[in-house]
DNA sequence: GCCGTCACG
DNA sequence: ACGTACGTGACGGCA
């Protein structure tokens, strides 16, 4: 092959293997024309002149005149970056506009892509791999037309992908933002979070030790031993042996979930004794015993994966570990957080939007109450619950302003008297007079809502302010459960959505920011409404205004947005 | 491999 | 009569 005029071309990358920090990093294939891809092997078993190749290919991939195709870039990124490549340019990832086409599916693996768009049905992996172990066991000459496939397919698939993202009208969403993000999100992973492994070990310990408590006081209150982690066994117990009633059932039985435990636990010790055990189970398995094991043993930190593509809202997900549902409540919230630590002579500094969905709520809906109550920075839940219980703001109890939260919450996830009432532990005729009341004060949600899903039916999808699209197929359904979902689906989605791309706004202004400034400050997570990073002790001074106007500038909408930023030496410490 | 459950926003 | 709050990922049990 010759690689002689490769820096004339735009070209695509592609490579297969496990993963960014780990060692089975097999090769790259390259792709300039149809029916004409190379594949170039970099830990390929026998592979000859693995850094000749590597030298010749360094220059167009880190020439950011020369764009880039592939199908999930972030991956070949990273890849390369573990063989001395930094990658720069446009990229044209063909996953990511198959994404933004239609956020809904399952999946947009190259072989699925390949299959919808191009009827092309890819050679599985699975095949070339056979019975062996690594793709780099595989032989050279069956590996290059199967790693040459995916290049070529890539190729093809950028010419018809990015010209319906055009026609679309989605190409602003992904040339400003979802395409500057692919590298912000490979350089998070990449710099990873420091944990502290020994004190994850004491917590071990600690929950063996209460695990064990609990689990005899069960069995002694149940007069026998049994699988307490079997909904099934526990059931027979709860519910046969014991006599409790069941309130709720699923698909195989009847349900042992939390609330059903709560509404049992007045009636019976056992329920709360389960319940207990369960959360403890739950911080063990989940957190303190699984994070250790994914510690990388070159960098003594998690690293975890970022995906991009996998919610029909926006949002990213974390997976790998996922970090975005590390515990936060109560004491053990906090003693796991606690292990989240910075690196030497750093500390962390998370900055987290305040009530970010109900502002986008109130610039979307246009309700001059919710615009007003935001201008004058007052406690919104406050607000509507003097609003739903018709009293001033100061008399609102505790418990005015947790049903307030509730229904404000509700709002957003396209309310229903029923799944109010479930949340409320209220009869649906209560919750439906609360959904009334709350309408009757914020009259402009309400046409809102009523605009957005009269839209939806007429357009066959509903959008974000920055123009992402999610498809509702099931907006005019017959069947009144399957439309009320996709109706919820209609006013969810621009408001959860719309927070999806205020945050992956603000995360490109920052990362520019302290880019342009030279600082050494890494973003290291991203949770949603809130963005974490490892900075040096002397940066903090600077790099805290910066990230929070940042954050709040990212974009200008009819009420001001508000971040809550602080900082320390853990997660815990910094909020 | 699916289900129930539960951690987060 | 039915089945309903929005968005995820990981764990253990069980077929």
């Amino acid at each position: 092959m010759s690689l002689g005029r490769l820096s004339e071309l735009s070209f695509d990358i592609e490579s297969t293997g496990s993963g960014p920090l780990s060692d089975t990093i097999v090769g790259i294939a390259l792709c300039r024309e149809k029916g004409k891809s190379f594949y170039v092997p970099v830990r390929h078993n026998n592979a000859r002149n693995v850094d000749g190749a590597l030298s010749i290919l360094k220059i167009p991939l880190e020439d950011p005149a020369i764009p880039k195709i592939g199908h999930n870039l972030k991956f070949d990124i990273l890849m390369l970056r573990g063989e001395g490549i930094s990658v720069k340019g446009k990229l044209y990832d063909t996953m990511l506009a198959a994404y933004l086409l239609n956020p809904n599916k399952a999946n947009h693996s190259l072989e699925d892509t390949g299959i919808e768009y191009l009827n092309h049905r890819k050679r599985p992996f699975s095949e070339t791999l056979g019975k062996r172990g690594s793709f780099a066991d595989v032989p050279l000459d069956e590996a290059t037309p199967y790693a040459a496939e995916d290049a070529a397919l890539a190729m093809e698939l950028k010419e018809i992908l990015f010209e319906k993202l055009d026609s679309e009208g989605l190409g602003g969403l992904y040339f400003s933002l979802e395409m500057p993000l692919i590298y912000i999100l490979a350089d998070m992973e990449q710099a990873g979070v420091p944990v502290d492994i020994e004190r994850l070990g004491e917590l071990s310990k600690e929950l063996e030790r209460e695990l064990g408590i609990i689990e005899s006081g069960i069995y002694g209150i149940s007069g026998e031993t049994f699988n307490i982690n079997s909904p099934k066994q526990l059931a027979q117990v709860l519910f046969e042996k014991i006599g409790l009633k069941p309130t709720k059932k699923t698909k195989t039985g009847y349900s042992t979930s939390v609330d059903v435990l709560e509404e049992l636990a007045n009636q019976h010790e056992l329920p709360r004794q389960i319940l207990n055990y369960r959360t403890f189970h739950k911080l063990k398995t989940t957190y303190v015993d699984a994070l250790p094991r994914l510690v990388n043993k070159r960098t003594g930190r998690i690293h975890t994966s970022f995906n991009q593509t996998i919610t029909a809202t926006g949002r990213l997900s974390s997976s790998e570990p996922n970090l975005q549902n590390i515990p936060v409540r109560g004491d053990w919230g906090r003693k796991i957080r606690e292990v989240f630590i910075a690196g030497k002579d750093c500390a962390i500094v998370s900055a987290d939007y305040s009530q970010v969905e109900l502002r986008i709520l109130a610039h979307m809906s246009r309700d001059r109450g919710l615009i007003d109550a935001f201008i004058h920075d007052a406690d919104i839940h406050t607000n509507t619950a003097a609003q739903l219980f018709g009293v001033a703001n100061e008399s609102v109890t505790p418990d005015m302003r947790r049903v307030a939260k509730t229904v404000n919450f509700g709002v957003i996830y396209g309310i229903s008297p029923f799944g109010l009432s479930e949340a409320l532990g209220i009869s649906p005729k209560e919750a439906g007079v609360f959904i009334e009341q709350y309408f009757a004060k914020y009259g402009g949600v309400r046409d809102y809502m009523e605009e957005t899903i009269g839209k939806a039916r007429a357009d066959g999808y509903v959008t974000t302010l920055l123009g992402r699209k999610r498809p509702l197929p099931d907006i005019n359904s017959s069947n009144n459960n399957i439309r009320q979902q996709a109706e919820r689906f209609a006013i969810n989605t621009p408001i959860q959505g719309t927070s999806a791309d205020l945050i992956k706004k603000a995360m490109i202004a920052v990362c520019a920011n302290l880019d342009r400034n030279g600082l050494k400050t890494r973003m290291i997570l991203q949770i949603h409404d809130e963005l974490v990073f490892e900075s040096p002790k002397t940066e903090i001074d600077t790099v805290v205004p910066l990230i929070k106007d940042g954050m709040e500038n990212a974009l200008q909408l009819s009420v001001p947005l508000k971040v809550d930023i602080g900082w320390g030496e853990n997660w815990a410490k910094a909020h």
